[in-house]
DNA sequence: TGCTGTGAATCGATTCACAGCG
DNA sequence: CGCTGTGAATCGATTCACAGCA
């Protein structure tokens, strides 16, 4: 066995990707995990624990080459390619991630939409095609999809991310209101600000008064 | 001192409340930690373990009864009552989020938004007045605000997020893309979909030939 | 009998601390 | 000398397994 690589790490290494890349951006060229862990408010005993787990990138005594381990990074992590999504639910919070800028400069790519809505099937929306959902399983058929984003209401998100599961798509994006379980080889992450917001409020309410 | 609750457990609560208000609209009067792990995709142990921070409430041999275990949840998450947001950052992002109609209905209100831009300060988005920046210091020491959203670019979140904090604010939603290191006493949630997409492509990369 | 609540056991992740190299 | 890389130690979270109650 070729050592399983815990989840968290590679939770975390896109946060160091980006912090390598504005350090790149600054013109720096080597950095310490100490200076690093600063930068991101983590400890550099778990970066350089972390960075173990892929190889050997630093330098003893003077740290790590930026734009080196940037590219390690970018490669361990398929940031060096394009992926292709699509896009199921084009309401308000649709056509938000249709017209959001900040997937395409990183490689996300949302190919086609799709929708129950025939009010809006058929329309292009951010430069994108919007098909009816019930085109769904016979488009996966067809077409290799790397994610599919899910954003359609909550009591409606299980039925579509069986569908892009059996369509063959291994990585789901849901910003729907719901936990949807998935097999263990299906990647899923949810995207849940109100749930964010539900686990603050009781900070808020106690830890106040100390 | 008062036995710490691992701030795991908060995170999951509301998953549970969530499940529980589901179930209370079904009609539901009594669910087990086995049918609400089911539900979840969480071990029954790990519900019940965590439900024992707080108290005792499920009877032996029956269960949890929805309604009551709801309640509780929901007043010990400080789901009860309403918290008041500002939300800086005004572009699209902004925008998507001053319309959003998910955070109203679970009592999270945005009072109040900021932008630089002369253009739409001064204006009204989802019914909300949208001000300069540079009031938010003066702003912040009339008003009591509970939680900060910051949609700001990843370059102007630090001292947005420096300017809450000196304001008291305690809880932050930062949609920003960049990690910003707070003080202890203050939360931050990070929503920031790009981050969720790069670990998730190291498994479409990896995993895929078994 | 069927389930909760919970100590004990296990499992996993973080931090320590230092040998070793540039 | 300063920093990495990494086993060992610690810390924390999850799961087990069962006593006890309805």
């Amino acid at each position: 066995m070729p050592i399983e690589i815990p989840a968290v790490v590679i939770d975390r290494l896109p946060t160091y990707a980006r912090a390598l890349t504005f350090l790149e951006d600054q013109g720096r060229d080597v950095v310490s995990s100490q200076e690093l862990g600063t930068i991101l408010g983590v400890t550099p005993a778990q970066i350089r624990k972390d960075l173990s787990y892929f190889g050997r990138f630093g330098k003893q005594g003077r740290g790590y080459n930026v734009r080196r381990l940037a590219l390690e990074l970018r490669q361990i992590l398929g940031l060096d390619r394009q992926w292709s999504m699509i896009l199921i639910g084009v309401g308000h919070l649709g056509q938000a991630i249709l017209t959001y800028d900040g997937f395409q400069p990183q490689g996300f790519i949302i190919v086609d939409a799709f929708d129950v809505n025939e009010g809006v099937v058929g329309s292009k929306v951010g430069g994108v095609n919007v098909h009816a959902v019930s085109e769904l399983r016979e488009y996966l058929q067809k077409r290799q999809v790397d994610i599919g984003i899910v954003a359609v209401p909550a009591d409606e998100a299980a039925p579509i991310i069986a569908d892009l599961i059996a369509g063959g798509v291994r990585s789901i994006l849901n910003y729907a209101p719901t936990s949807v379980p998935v097999p263990e080889r299906v990647q899923i992450k949810n995207i849940d600000p109100v749930l964010a917001l539900q686990s603050m409020t009781f900070y808020l309410k106690n830890g106040g008064v100390e």
